[in-house]
RNA sequence: GCGAGGGUAGCCAAGCCUGGAAACGGCGGCGGACUUAAGAUCCGCUCCCGUAGGGGUCCAGGGGUUCAAAUCCCCUCCCUCGCACCA
């Protein structure tokens, strides 16, 4: 029989499909393994770079259930917030970039692109064309009468308990956020939303409330500062001789700021009213006063300020920054300049730099320093940025602020500015606004702008919260394990998460219709809605009040007169949960792995706390990263209907561990579709075999072979209860077949002894195979036993094959063919008489006595020289003390001892028939010290024991 | 900067936790068998030197511990990922 994946495949998933072999019910004796993934989010098609996350836990669920478990393996579907609303929007509009991706990546029927104008139409689409059709061609063990998407209705019940009951527990707070917004559209925007600026990140700056009179009119001059603690070292201020400024009431305050300035305020939820329109020139020349020193500092004209970036008027410390710095002292040269907005040259000449902070080796004044060490002389050198970064890094950690800085002097900036910045905030000096690291540019081409909207935020910053999520960790297997950090990490460094957007899909926050619960925060306790989401189908949604999911969950005692529906759903509930395994991509770690902790933690008993964590390395093709928008992409199907289910699974699960990166790349799966080939044909020929059931004689090889077979099995074994799959199945099936090599060279096929072990071998590598590639290793398991792999049970290893010695006996052989190969390598010759003489009987008591003294060369020599004979040999009792302790340092006690026990005359005289193949010669074995042996060029007394000495003719 | 993970022969990659064989395996390359030929398959070789199983150098770089270091400890250099409101 010809393996032919595609027919092969096809006709088990028809199998699969008309038993329902993977639903899971509860089953009163198994032991019960819940085992889930991320479901996917199908804002477009599944590529081969998804299918890993999924044939991970599928092989783990599949060896489970070889381990008699009874598994459940659900998947469900994650619609909810804004990707799919945004890549309807923009197919609607019908952006090329959208409808190339639709077309050509994920090959979207052109007459079916009008489905796809609904976002649930268009999640649909990809649910049922890409990741369910794919899912099923790969073969996955899936329970499909659990599929739920989050915008179903009874999905959204389930959110709605999750946050009434959280809401009162006190773990949700309402506040202001800032978020991004885009002008045009007066909407927040995600990052996916944006055409520019995906980068941009939110930078708070300190506005510094400097006061004076403008015009006529007291004024407040907000001066924008990402470094609030060099207050106390202004010593002017800038403003843009030509920017348009306005004179308004921010709040219960008249502020002048740049109109710019204005609209952005208004967004971070500013009252605003402007009174006049100023111009730069109509700021430039006044006073203001800094409100920490008292000082009053006069405000220069420069057109290097950006009426667009915050507040327009900026402050200027030129000790500490080398911008500032050379603004003055180009403000000073320019006195014609000066005498234009009526300053008094003379007022600017005396303005001298005012350092607050020291630092070492930066001098007095570091800016001037490290301008002029850098050779900087105008403020249009490019090497200016530089020079200011390096400056500012410096200054941040080795800063150490001024005396006059009281309850902070001696701090350095690091520790000291948040402190800083709070005080003076509390005192009405300082006031903050927000502003993008970048310009930031909507997918509309509208303006985004920081606005701050009201938020319900979950309270991860709770103190008794965190307590908790770290207990639930404490009792995770984290695989790896060295993730376990990263974890405790999150959990400590969490801040208060805003839950909810003002659109998308998904659930209504229960208390304020117009907010809809975001994707991470609608996804944490999911898992347990799977034990029950198929039955629940039969409850109306408008029975399933906060009770009947109180009642679902915690059980009967939890509400009074609990539904007896919610009860029977309880009991399923019951049985599954917890979850066992959760496996993730360790992108999540950060924010869904832990979340999940916090709401398990909180709204679970201890005994339905997670289990298992384990995390997934991203996929690569042909080294580069997988890009649906770039068509750097291979659809799962394509793949399948070129190599076989069964190739694309063993790749994705051969060629690295889980947690590690891997790369797609087509020869490697080409040649790992020749070695299943390979494996196929070779299976077949064993099938062939007419061998009896029962054991007939079996030689030493076969025993070797069984025996390398009863280590593979515990190796697997242990590789797969750490989700190692690459070991697992890198042990099975291409370690495996090294040992097969060596042993069709050693032994004789033809022998019943052999085919029987060959069987033997081929029966317990199915079973081990199964969970990885399932449709070939069922049809041949069928073949063999008239059982598929899937339903026979994980072979255990068997004592009676396990044996040492006849491991040792088996490496002996192999290391003398090896030497003799060597031999007849480096000499060039071709031996018709092969000689092998085995060590003489005083070396392996010498060899005994290194046993038993150890390792001390001294103390063996001492022992050895007691024997008046041996002290007769002189240095050559010496040389091979040397290589007998050497030899007994590099083995452990059980090898030593099997050793010990092998009767190497006999390993070599039995090996003698395969050696006379092996080098086309004829063979002789002797003993060393035989009176009769043949030894033409005195070679016989070089033998050591375990490494006879070669003689070759 | 902070947190995590890495740097192994032409390339990919195992080994590192639990120190003990120039270092699994694959790809590529070279040679051979089979074949009319190609492909596939099979067998060898693939750090340097060597006509007797040997010797030399080696696991980012530098120090240290040890009888023994890719493996343990310290320092330096380089790379990847995350640092959020987003799947």
């Amino acid at each position: 029989m010809d393996y032919e994946p595609q027919e092969l495949e096809t006709r088990w998933r028809d199998r699969w499909a008309e038993a329902g072999r993977y639903e899971a019910d509860p089953d009163g004796e198994a032991e019960p393994t819940f085992i889930t993934v991320p479901y996917p989010y199908p804002s477009g098609g599944m590529h081969i770079g998804h299918c890993r996350t999924y044939t991970v836990p599928d092989v783990y669920a599949r060896y489970r259930r070889l381990q008699g478990d009874d598994v459940l393996f659900p998947i469900a579907w994650h619609v909810t917030g804004t990707p799919i609303i945004g890549a309807v929007e923009r197919l609607k509009k019908g952006e090329e970039d959208q409808l190339s991706v639709l077309r050509d990546t994920y090959n979207v029927p052109e007459d079916t692109l009008e489905d796809l104008e609904t976002p649930m139409g268009y999640a649909r689409y990809f649910i049922e064309n890409h990741y369910k059709s794919g899912m099923k061609q790969l073969g996955l063990s899936i329970d499909w009468r659990r599929e739920f998407t989050t915008n179903d209705e009874r999905y959204s019940k389930f959110i709605t308990w999750q946050y009434e009951r959280l809401k009162e527990r006190g773990l949700l707070e309402k506040g202001l956020h800032p978020v991004k917004f885009c002008t045009d559209e007066e909407n927040p925007v995600t990052t996916h939303d944006l055409l520019e600026g995906e980068e941009a990140e939110f930078q708070e700056y300190t506005l510094v409330k400097f006061e004076g009179e403008i015009g006529s009119d007291d004024v407040i001059a907000p001066m924008a500062t990402l470094r609030p603690e060099t207050v106390r070292g202004v010593t002017n201020a800038y403003a843009h001789p030509d920017g348009e400024y306005v004179r308004a009431t921010v709040d219960s305050e008249t502020w002048v700021v740049s109109s710019a300035a204005v609209e952005k305020l208004r967004l971070q939820e500013r009252d605003i009213e402007i009174h006049e329109e100023l111009s730069g020139a109509d700021l430039i020349g006044e006073t203001v006063t800094n409100p920490i020193t008292g000082d009053e500092v006069l405000i220069l004209p420069a057109t290097f300020v950006d009426t667009d970036n915050a507040t327009g008027v900026v402050m200027s410390v030129p000790a500490h920054s080398p911008d500032d710095y050379l603004a003055l002292q180009e403000a000073k040269e320019d006195e014609e300049r000066l005498r234009e907005y009526g300053i008094d040259p003379a007022d600017v000449a005396d303005i001298e730099p005012i350092p607050i902070l020291d630092i070492e080796e930066y001098g007095d004044v570091p800016a001037k320093t490290a301008v002029e060490a850098a050779g900087i002389e105008s403020s249009d050198d490019p090497e200016l940025a530089d020079v200011t970064a390096d400056l500012y890094q410096a200054e941040f950690h080795q800063g150490v602020m001024h005396d006059d800085y009281g309850e902070f002097a001696g701090m350095t900036v690091e520790n000291v500015r948040e402190q800083f910045r709070a005080h003076y905030a509390a005192e009405g000096a300082f006031d903050e606004m927000y502003e993008f690291t970048e310009e930031v540019v909507c997918r509309c081409g509208g303006d985004v702008e920081v606005a701050k909207q009201d938020t319900w935020f979950l309270r991860y910053n709770d103190a008794e919260w965190k307590q908790k999520a770290h207990q639930v960790l404490s009792g995770i297997d984290t695989i790896p394990e060295n993730t376990r950090d990263q974890y405790d990490h999150t959990i400590d460094w969490l801040n208060e998460w805003p839950c909810i957007r003002n659109y998308g899909l998904g659930t209504r926050l229960p208390w304020d219709e117009d907010f809809v619960i975001e994707p991470l925060s609608d996804s944490t306790i999911y898992m347990s809605y799977y034990t029950i989401a198929h039955r629940i189908e039969d409850v109306p949604p408008e029975d399933l009040d906060t009770d009947f999911f109180d009642a679902l969950f915690y059980g009967e005692d939890a509400v009074e007169n609990p539904d007896e529906r919610a009860l029977d759903l309880h009991e399923e509930f019951d049985h599954w949960y917890p979850v066992d395994w959760r496996c993730s991509g360790n992108d999540l770690i950060n924010n869904h792995l832990t979340f999940f902790q916090f709401h398990h933690g909180e709204l679970f008993d201890e005994s339905k706390w997670p289990e298992g964590i384990t995390i997934m390395g991203m996929g690569l093709l042909e080294g580069e990263a997988m890009s649906s928008s770039k068509g750097h992409v291979v659809l799962p199907s394509k793949a399948i209907d070129e190599y076989g289910a069964d190739t694309v699974r063993f790749f994705l699960l051969n060629s690295a561990e889980p947690w590690q990166d891997y790369d797609w790349r087509d020869d490697l799966v080409g040649s790992t579709r020749d070695q299943l080939e390979r494996f196929w044909s070779r299976a077949q020929e064993v099938l062939d075999f007419d061998v009896p059931d029962e054991q007939p004689d079996l030689e030493h090889v076969d025993r070797w072979l069984l025996s390398k077979l009863q280590g593979t099995v515990r190796e697997a074994t242990e590789a797969m209860d750490g989700f190692e799959t690459r070991t697992a199945s890198q042990a099975v099936f291409y370690s495996f077949e090294e040992h097969l090599k060596w042993y069709r060279r050693r032994a004789d096929l033809d022998r019943e002894g052999a085919q029987w072990t060959l069987r033997e071998v081929l029966r317990t590598r199915l079973r081990l195979l199964a969970p990885f590639v399932p449709f070939m290793t069922n049809e041949l398991h069928e073949q063999l036993t008239g059982e598929p792999a899937e339903d026979a049970d994980w072979p255990e290893p068997d004592p009676a094959f396990e044996d040492e010695r006849v491991e040792r006996r088996e490496r002996l052989v192999e290391s003398v063919t090896d030497d003799i190969h060597d031999i007849v390598d480096v000499t060039g010759t071709d031996p018709d008489t092969v000689r092998v003489y085995v060590a003489a009987d005083w070396k392996r008591d010498v060899f005994e006595t290194v046993r038993e003294t150890g390792t001390n060369v001294g103390a063996v020599m001492g022992q050895v020289m007691e024997d008046p004979d041996l002290r007769e040999k002189g240095d050559a009792v010496n040389d091979l003390v040397q290589d007998l302790v050497e030899l007994v340092r590099e083995r452990d006690d059980d090898e030593l001892a099997a050793l010990a026990g092998v009767d190497e005359q006999a390993v070599y005289e039995d090996a003698e028939a395969f050696l006379e193949t092996e080098f086309d010669a004829t063979v002789e074995v002797y003993a060393e010290d035989d009176p009769d042996a043949d030894d033409p060029d005195g070679k016989a007394d070089s033998a050591v024991p375990f490494r006879p000495a070669i003689h070759l003719a």
